[in-house]
DNA sequence: GGGAGAA
DNA sequence: TTCTCCCAACGCATC
DNA sequence: GATGCG
């Protein structure tokens, strides 16, 4: 035990929160309450805070809410690993602490707790941590344990804070690096108030007789002093003077709920002239292009680009809606493989958010972080996730039809593999050989399973034939792809997608509408499968002949070529034989990924590109459609031979 | 990224 | 089980 | 033959 006897008023009669199964036991919970036996898990996820604006009602245990690095150790006797909060393990950077905690002797147990460096004034300093831990000079660093979920063999995640808490002190020889984070006693108000002033980041309050969970709960708390956030840093401007090495300010932003990465503001202070060097030429190692934020941030001309990636920590006074970064300074960078980038989303008080991403089933996806749209910062799994959740609403557009899938191992940006048959990929589906002997199998999509295995191998784009495998040869649809050449605005293309529609209708023919996902529009007619390609090719370059002529300010139907500047093509071609389109619901390799979205003829007005809806907005826009926008699609296969007759007599 | 083949 | 090596992934229209 | 496009 520590010399001080602590006069810690134990919370004895703090009342318990009523848990469901846990009434008939009658019993005073003891000090060796209920906690099963249980072997030590070889990975934990650590339970986070939620940030708040105020203290709420209840009854909270308060602590020091230090600027650190939040981190767990594992001790198993001599194993001793210390981990991020993600689960990386960061034994090898902290050799002394790792030596501390061997000298400490703690039972075997999962410990959690918070690392700082403390400055001369025994104040933390996370500009300072930063330091050490690239340095591996770190003599200064304290690890302050706050928690201990499992212990000596037992399992206490079910057993209240405060027993954790009292069970870790018990076992806990403080030392210079190894402290425990002392209860704060007083009024919540006060405690914040106090904490302020002596220039803490805050305080933590952990609900009394709260469990201990894997995720953001909000049994803890965080209370703020300064408004302080992650950025990612998207670029930087040049110093005004003449110093070659250095940053003049840093850009930075957040990533918002359609996983875009949006400007926060300019980081202007902050940072010495070494620290800024530093920085400066780690930056230097990534620009890029382009710019990464979704819009201008009022600094483009005078800004270096930077890929994503970097993560900072932020102070500032005000960030009012909709504006910039009041006052921001630099507090210090944060470990890229701690953080991601594409997890800095704005963290304002607020209840916490519910996290409700479904994973894609239980299928394998390597590499789920890798970012394959960069200006976004999408990933892997974020297709995947897409993909399974989509399969719902695609499924039926891809039964029975023959798909080619375009690949791209190495992101949207690199290689490009447009790939129509499944050779030998254990993860796409081919059609039965015997089926159609003599050819090559096709990709076939027929679950949900289907979409993510593809995703895992780089597919992002989905495109179909338009026949499916039981009347290969007689196409079941007819496209109309509405291509804008540039200089096309938008205004246009509804123009002119609507004047498509009406000259089908003149046809005798019904047509349903989708974003294409890239720049355009796909205008789609359901047939009777009846007519061969050949066929239904020609009575497609028909009608794009026919709008070319009628209204050739607006319409080509020649492709290639610079007659395309200011126009829009009609693309027939997509109607032959072996020629493909990317279905409705597939994602698109574009910057910002888009998707190829079912529409209402009437939705046209309100649509803003071909892009409108992305891998990262579809799904929430899906689910809160309650009427299917292709209502009727299916129930309308129509003959095309009465359209041809029309149309031969309008020629 | 993943198959085949080797260790 | 884990490692390394190696290797594939279109057809059509247009210029 | 190269290039652009799904
Ligand atoms: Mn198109
Ligand atoms: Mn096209």
């Amino acid at each position: 035990m520590v010399a001080k006897p602590k006069a810690r008023a134990e919370p004895e009669q703090a009342p318990r929160r009523v848990g469901p199964a846990r009434v008939g036991t009658g019993s005073v919970t003891s000090k060796h309450s209920r906690a099963p036996l249980s072997p030590l898990p070889a990975t934990l996820e650590p339970e986070l805070a939620t940030l708040v604006s105020k203290p709420p009602a209840g009854d909270w245990l308060y602590e020091i809410k230090y600027d650190g690095y939040r981190m767990l150790a594992r001790v198993d006797g001599p194993d001793v690993r210390i981990l991020t909060r993600r689960g990386n393990d960061w034994t090898s950077r902290f050799p002394t602490l790792r030596a501390a905690l061997m000298a400490a002797k703690l039972p075997v147990g999962w410990y959690d707790g918070e690392m700082v460096l403390l400055d001369g004034t025994g104040m933390p300093t996370f500009n300072g941590l930063q330091n050490a831990i690239e340095s591996g000079a770190n003599a200064d660093i304290v690890f302050y344990l706050f928690d201990a979920p499992f212990l000596a063999g037992h399992d206490l995640r079910q057993v209240p804070v405060e027993e954790r808490r009292r069970r870790l002190q018990e076992v806990l020889q403080e030392t210079d690096r190894l402290r425990f984070s002392q209860e704060i006693e007083g009024k919540a108000a006060d405690l914040l108030d106090s904490a302020c002033r002596l220039g803490l980041e805050g305080v933590i309050g952990k609900r009394r007789g709260s469990p201990y969970v894997h995720r953001r709960s909000d049994d803890w708390i965080k209370l703020k002093c300064t408004q302080r956030q992650e950025f990612v840093i998207g670029g930087f401007t040049w110093p005004d003077d003449s110093r070659a090495n250095g940053i003049g300010a840093l850009l930075v932003g957040y990533v918002d709920e359609g996983r875009i990465l949006q400007y926060a503001g300019k980081v202007g202070t902050g940072y010495t002239g070494k620290v800024s060097a530093a920085l400066r030429q780690r930056l230097d190692a990534m620009s890029m292009p382009k710019r990464p934020f979704a819009g201008p941030t009022g600094h483009d001309t005078h800004a270096t680009w930077v890929r994503p990636e970097l993560v900072c920590e932020v102070v500032y006074s005000e960030w009012p809606e909709g504006g910039s970064l009041r006052h921001a300074s630099f507090k210090g960078l944060r470990e890229p493989d701690d953080k991601p980038a594409a997890e800095v989303a704005p963290e304002r008080p607020a209840k916490a958010r519910t996290r409700a991403v479904a994973p894609p089933g239980k299928l394998r996806i390597t590499h789920g972080e890798r970012v394959i749209d960069p200006s976004t910062g999408l990933t892997k799994l974020d297709l995947a996730t897409y993909y399974a959740q989509v399969a719902r609403w695609m499924l039926p557009y891809l039964a029975g039809r023959h798909a080619y899938v375009v690949r791209f191992p190495t992101g949207i940006e690199g290689e490009r593999i447009f790939q129509q048959h499944p050779q030998g990929m254990a993860g796409l589906r081919g059609t039965d050989p015997a089926l159609w002997r003599g050819h090559e199998p096709a990709i076939a999509f027929e679950s949900a399973e289907d979409l993510v295995r593809a995703a895992q191998l780089d597919c992002i784009e989905i495109h179909t034939w338009n026949s499916t495998a039981n009347a290969i040869k007689l196409p079941d649809r007819v496209i109309f792809d509405l291509d804008p050449g540039d200089g096309v605005t938008w205004a246009r293309m509804r123009q002119a997608a609507e004047l498509v529609r009406v000259m089908l209708q003149e046809l005798g023919l019904a047509s349903w509408l989708k974003t294409s996902g890239g720049k355009g529009l796909h205008i789609v007619v359901p047939l009777k499968p009846e007519l061969e390609y050949p066929t239904v090719k020609s009575f497609s370059e028909a009608v794009a002949t026919h709008l070319g002529q009628a209204v050739p300010q607006l319409f080509v139907a020649k492709s290639g070529g610079r007659n395309r500047m200011g126009r829009i093509f009609v693309d027939y071609l997509r109607n032959g034989q072996s020629q493909s389109t990317a279905e409705a619901y597939s994602a698109r390799a574009r910057p910002g990924m888009g998707v190829s979205m079912p529409i209402t003829w009437d939705q046209l007005a309100e649509v803003r590109s071909g892009g409108h809806w992305t891998v990262s907005t579809a799904i929430a826009y899906l689910r809160s459609r309650k009427s299917d926008p292709w209502g009727g699609y299916w129930r309308n296969p129509q003959h095309l031979a009465p359209a041809m007759q029309r149309l031969r007599a309008l020629i």
